[in-house]
DNA sequence: AATGTTCCATGAATGTTATTCACGGGTTAT
DNA sequence: ATAACCCGTGAATAACATTCATGGAACATT
């Protein structure tokens, strides 16, 4: 009924007092203009503004629609803005999902030059998924996903975004934090501190103590970060985490970083996108950041 | 390019899920929202949802093509409510114009039960006019204007809404207090007390002291009537006011009415309007309920 | 698998609407 | 008075929106 159009031609009156003036900055006749408010009068079943002499006077309703104009074209014009920015790719939001707890330590170092390369940018971080990471992916929760697991499936890419090493942590008086490399029957009488995870989504057991037919003592689950590494401290257990984070908390906590095995256990994290989001300029630019980041 | 149209759509889909049962209830097939949807998309540069085997999915630039659409949608819906009922004389702002001191005292018991009649009209009171009270109606400053002296010009009508006697007001101890009525000659040595307004508009010098040739001893103006009836009681002037003013102070304070002349000054005040706002029922319900008001 | 249903996209045909053009009447300024 | 300006109106036309008819893709059912 009262269309956009409308609330146009009041602003351009109000703005220029004549409709000749408004049409000429709207590049329309006047005469279309008087086509167009005789029509909504019709339909409004009121006059909107009256001839003075020469010139025009709102009524009640016209001043109500003058209202309307000076409040909501604006809006309209703001969001075609956005909408612009979104479609050029400069601005939108980034939702990343984490399936690899110890990573958002390392997420944290990536967002921080993220947001200043892309300042209309929004991300957002997501850690619990009810189908998940790459249900979350599929059904558009999330656009990234950071997962040490790739699984590999139509529609999805995968892109290696940094190597790093799990390493076993052990409190500085642990017996074991003396040796090279510890086998897994080494630590069969030891608790294990791991983050609330399916153990058969631990690498620790799947590669480590599966293999070699072996298990620790007791395993326990720990949500955080911090505390699992003060309970390592305390000497009451040991833990698997990436080698760069043990060296960052070993600075101002006992604990001690000890390998995996003779070879160490290698890993490797990816981030997870949608294939058709391949051409968004503010994701590919988060995974290029990502690649970046170098790790002492 | 965004036009109310876009978003009548994208709010029906979002309701109703899909194309095909939006457009049943806009009221237009499903050929037409896809082509008008093509259109904006092509205009806007971006897709603003993808098909998702059979659903649709809002893309970034469509949710915020949504968001608008719930934010703005309200707002036109709720402007052309109001305008329809602007348009039917339910819906107005009445701005009364004064020229008359007393009568305010007057205008308020008449304000109270209108605004109880019309709850969706705005009364509004003005006392000040730069080109006087005829000015102020002939500019749109005001709607409605109570005066005691009707200026018949084209375009303006006038009706009486009550009579009322004007007298002479003077302290309860007043010599003046017991007579009957009061003759010019014998206000020569008494303060006149008035509202600020210039003498030749004041009925107490144009109808009493004028043709009698006589004039009183002092002329003090003061702007409220309170004070003024303050002024009388001590003694320390006469002003005239109308009757039905007087008695209600007279209750409260030492003040007496006294008869302008033996045949009193009867006067009228009148409600002038537009005669083009002749139809406006919130306004000529206004003066029926005026009329209708009683003093006892 | 084959079939039917549902939903959307597309292009041509058809209405419908918006805009312009041409004109006339009214108002203001010179 | 006269000219300049501004608005309203109606007919002609250009632009647009809508429908119709059709086809393809995704599901659901058999």
């Amino acid at each position: 009924m009262i269309e956009r159009s409308h609330l146009e031609i009041f602003r351009a009156v109000e703005r220029h007092g004549s409709l000749t003036a408004a049409a000429e900055q709207l590049h329309l006749t006047q005469s279309a203009l008087s086509h167009a408010i005789r029509k909504l009068e019709q339909q409004l079943g009121t006059p909107v503004w009256e001839r003075e002499g020469r010139q025009l006077r709102f009524t009640q309703a016209g001043e109500q629609l003058l209202i309307l104009a000076n409040r909501l074209l604006p809006q309209f014009e703001h969001a075609e803005m956005l909408i612009a920015q979104v479609a050029k790719g400069l601005r939108g939001s980034l939702r990343v999902g984490m399936e690899c707890h110890p990573c958002y330590q390392w997420l944290l170092k990536v967002v921080g030059p993220y947001l200043q390369q892309w300042p209309d940018v929004d991300v957002d971080v997501k850690q619990e998924f009810q189908f998940g990471g790459m249900g979350a992916l599929f059904g558009h929760d999330i656009d990234l996903l950071v997962t040490p697991d790739p699984l590999h499936r139509p529609g999805v890419c995968f892109e290696p975004v940094f190597d790093y090493e799990q390493v076993l942590v052990v409190g500085s008086h642990h017996p074991l934090a003396t040796e090279a490399w510890v086998e897994p029957e080494q630590l069969e009488k030891e608790t294990l501190i791991t983050y609330p995870v399916a153990p058969e989504r631990l690498d620790i057991f799947t590669r480590f103590f599966l293999p070699a037919h072996a298990a620790p003592a007791r395993h326990k689950t720990i949500e955080t970060t911090d505390i699992m590494l003060q309970m390592v401290a305390a000497g009451r257990g040991v833990s698997a985490l990436p080698r760069w984070l043990v060296d960052e908390y070993a600075q101002k906590m006992p604990v001690k970083a000890v390998k995996l095995g003779k070879t160490g256990m290698p890993k490797q994290i990816f981030l997870g996108f949608r294939e058709r989001d391949a051409e968004i300029d503010y994701l590919t630019s988060f995974m290029k950041l990502a690649r970046s980041i170098r790790w002492n």
